[in-house]
Order: C-alpha cells, then structure tokens, then sequence
DNA sequence: AGACTGCTGTGACCGCCGTCACGCGAAGAG
DNA sequence: CTCTTCGCGTGACGGCGGTCACAGCAGTCT
C-alpha cells in the first residue's frame, strides 16, 4: 500500500508541523538529517489497521494526513473509542516508549499517509537527541491531559444526553473554523458517536431528534448547525 | 507542617525508590547533589491537600510514604477517583511537565510525607541532564497506561457489578503479597469506591452483600479475602 | 434494474441502578 | 459517659437507557 508520491509529502510532513509545538521542528540540521533516514512512509486506505491492542510496540507514526479511530474493546465486542487522531498527532507513542504492547487499536477511518519510525531506532534518535526527549514527554503529558479529560466526559456525567452534548461542545471547540455561525462536519456515524460517549446507536440518535426538537442544533447531510450553544452548555449542569 | 525528622527519609525517597525503574535511580553523582539542593521535604496529615485541579502546576511531589487520592469533580459536586498513588509515585508530573493546570485534585488519605520540586527547578535539571528526560516520558507512558485501563474499566462494562468485580481484580493484582490465599486490604470507603468505579455509594453496598451471598468474598474489617477468583472473573465478561 | 449492505429512525419493553429515607453501630470529641 | 459524626445496611420507587425488532433509505456492485 505504498503511494508512489508519498515520500515529498512525508518530507513536509516531518519537518514542517501541523501544529506550531510539535515533536520535530526547529531541530538541528543533523537531527533533521537522522529523522529523514529513519522514517519511512506508507499510505493506508480506509479500513486499514495501523496497529491493535495488546500488540507489541514496532513504533510511532506520525500521521500526515487523514484520520485515524483510537478504541479499545473488550471481549464480548463492547468498543470504546478514545480519541480521532488529527493530522500532526504521533500515534503509539506511549507503547513505544514504556516498551509496553499498544494499548488501543489504531483504525484507518479517512485515506491516510503516515510515517514510521521504528521503536528501536526512535529510542536511538532519543538517546542521541536528548533535547527531543522533553518534547516527547510533553507529548504524552499532552496525551494524558486529554485522556483524563475523557474520563471526566464519561465517568462524571449523569445522562447520556450530557455526554452527548460535551461531545459536540468539545468537537465544536476543536474542528470550528469559523467565528460566526458554529458548524463543524461531524463525519462520524451515529455508531462511533456512541462508541465515544458509552452509550447506544439508538439512545444517540434518539437524542440527535430530542436536541433537533429542543432546536438546540440542525442537522444537514453531514454538518451541524449548532443553533443554540448556551442551551447546550445548560444541560452539562443540569 | 514540616516534620522535624523528615529530612533523612527523603533523602532516602529520592535516591532509592520503591521500585526498580523509578524516576532518579542509578543517576550519576552530579546528579544526585543536584536534586537533593532544588528537592524539599514536607510531610502532611490525613485530609490535606497537595494540589487542587485547575491550579497552575507548581511543580512535582514525590512520594515518600503514606497514600494520595487523586480525583476529578464536576461542578455539582460528583466526584471521579481516578486513582489511589503509592509511595514511589511521582504526582503532578504531567501538568508540571506541560505547563498547564494541574488536571486532578491530590488528597491526602493516610499521613504522607512527600518531596517537592518546583516547576523551575524540575525543568532546568532535565536540560541539564537529558537522560532524565527519557525516564520521565516513560513514567509518562506509564501513567497514561493505567488511564486507558481505567477508561477500559469505566467505559466497557455492562452493570455495576462488572466494575467492582474489575476494580477488585484489579486491586489485588497491585497489593496482593502472599501466594496462597488472596487476601487484601482495602483502606477505602464504600463511597470511595463507588466514586473510583463510578456508581453510587449504596450499590457499592449491595454488591457487596451480593459478592458474599455468592461466596465470592469474605469481608473482615478492613481485609478482603477471594474465595472464588475465578467466580469473580466469570463477572466481567458476563 | 434488482439485490444487497450499511446507516438512520422509531416503537415496545423491562431491568438496573440512582435517589430518598431511615435505622444502626462504632469511633471520636467534649 | 453522653452526644455527634461518619460509615454501613436496607427497603421502596421510578426513570433512564439498553436491547430487540423492524421499516425506510441511500449508495454500490453485478
């Protein structure tokens, strides 16, 4: 599943982050030169797996573009998503560095390119480049805070209606571009929705009808109007 | 509330810890002095609090001995424990390690006595020794570990009583000493452990008395004895 | 075009568990 | 030695939401 045109775009994609504070810029040329080596690029189609819980750590990827599922899941079938990556995130990068088996299943759910680094060589760069060490702990101490930030979302709700309204507040707050009218594209299906907030398919479009009746929000194709964003924020306190 | 005796302890917490692969072991000497100038001893009574969520991170606090519970809580007052640290533990590391607000609330639940070290400081000595670094994302990735597990426990099961049964498990495979007979104590209360698994504090009750009709475990005083481990097993994935 | 598959919408049912209310015993404070 | 507090045990009740079942409704593949 290599793409014949990956590898410029990885060369961006590793040097040049997505987000201002990521793991690889501003480093030392000799730095840059050794992650340019290391790396090694593929392209996945959807419905690809980048890696599955319990699996022993190989590496990192960083995803260039395209999104990426985060779940785990217990025995019965029972899925729990964690977390959609974004392009610029570096996935498995807790495992690889505890030596650890991932912890989650990383799903393909939009065409993706991504870079690997292997665990042995990323522990080698680490060791040679200290300075990326610091980096990489605010990475994962990143991680954690988000981690933590669901936990909260599932563990301290009353209803599956507050969950569901944090869920489109803090999609909301982090995939709205524009300033006026808040609509995002949430290109999830009603499934995932409840694999994200501990609920059923059926209680999450049941609620959809419920917020649409309440017009706290409309739906259209596959991007919401958020219609009435303080009556959303009331029913996390109510 | 210093401890006129505190100093020789500590100095024993930082250099040899609890565990094997603890964060400020096998360092070199310059090292070693360095962190014994920037670390300074405190120890604390039961209710006290070392650092309350949303507080811009001061720095870390190692603990020396004694138990920290730390949790999260929403605004009316429902409460997550998301975990019960020992000695060994390093508390505040993520948010110390990212700069932003600490993201869970530390209370002391049995006398403690703990090292702290400003933000500043902590920063400045993994500049200045870089292989430090690499154990603090490693801490990191362990910490970030025990978060999925816990978003596992919460967010995968089916009744109540599947996550005690899990949080027990669970809690013996972390303090069971002996060999033979399982047997452990379990210094929390009822409402403690209804706010770790989340439920509330009479089904804690109940499940007890259920676990004990089914010859699942005995309860004597503060100790749990297993008598059918495997019972309890069959339990989260009924 | 027709069959098929995956997603959404909706009704009926019912069981788990959160909430309220109260009693009881143990531990600690005065 | 009371009085208070705190944790535990238990009953009643009601509602939220999970589950099952089925019906439209796009796309998509022969």
């Amino acid at each position: 599943m290599r793409a014949p045109y990956g590898l410029e775009i990885i060369e961006n994609c590793v040097t040049c982050p997505h987000r201002e504070d990521r793991l690889f810029c501003n480093l030392p040329p000799a730095a840059v030169q050794r992650l340019s080596v290391i790396t090694s690029a593929s392209s996945y189609p959807k419905g690809a797996t980048l890696f599955v819980e319990g699996q022993a750590a190989r590496g990192v990827f960083i995803l260039c573009n395209g999104r990426v599922k985060l779940s785990t899941s217990s025995i019965d079938g029972k899925t729990l998503i964690v977390r959609i990556s974004q392009p610029g995130e570096v996935l498995g990068l807790p495992a690889t560095v505890t030596g650890t088996p991932y912890e989650l299943t990383a799903d393909v759910i939009e065409p993706t390119q991504a870079n690997f680094i292997s665990r042995a060589d990323f522990l080698n760069f680490l060791r040679e480049h200290g300075e990326v060490s610091l980096r990489v702990a605010q990475q994962l101490g990143e991680t954690y805070h988000a981690a933590v930030a669901e936990m909260r979302s599932i563990g301290l709700s009353h209803s599956a209606g507050e969950k569901l309204a944090r869920f489109i507040l803090d999609w909301c707050a982090e995939h709205n571009k524009g300033d006026g009218e808040i609509r995002v594209k949430l290109t999830l299906t009603h499934e995932e929705i409840a694999q994200m907030i501990g609920a059923s398919r059926e209680t999450v479009t049941r609620l959809f009808a419920d917020f649409k009746k309440k017009q706290l929000l409309e739906v259209k194709g596959s991007t919401v109007v958020i219609r009435n964003k303080s009556g959303l924020e009331k029913l996390i306190t109510s």
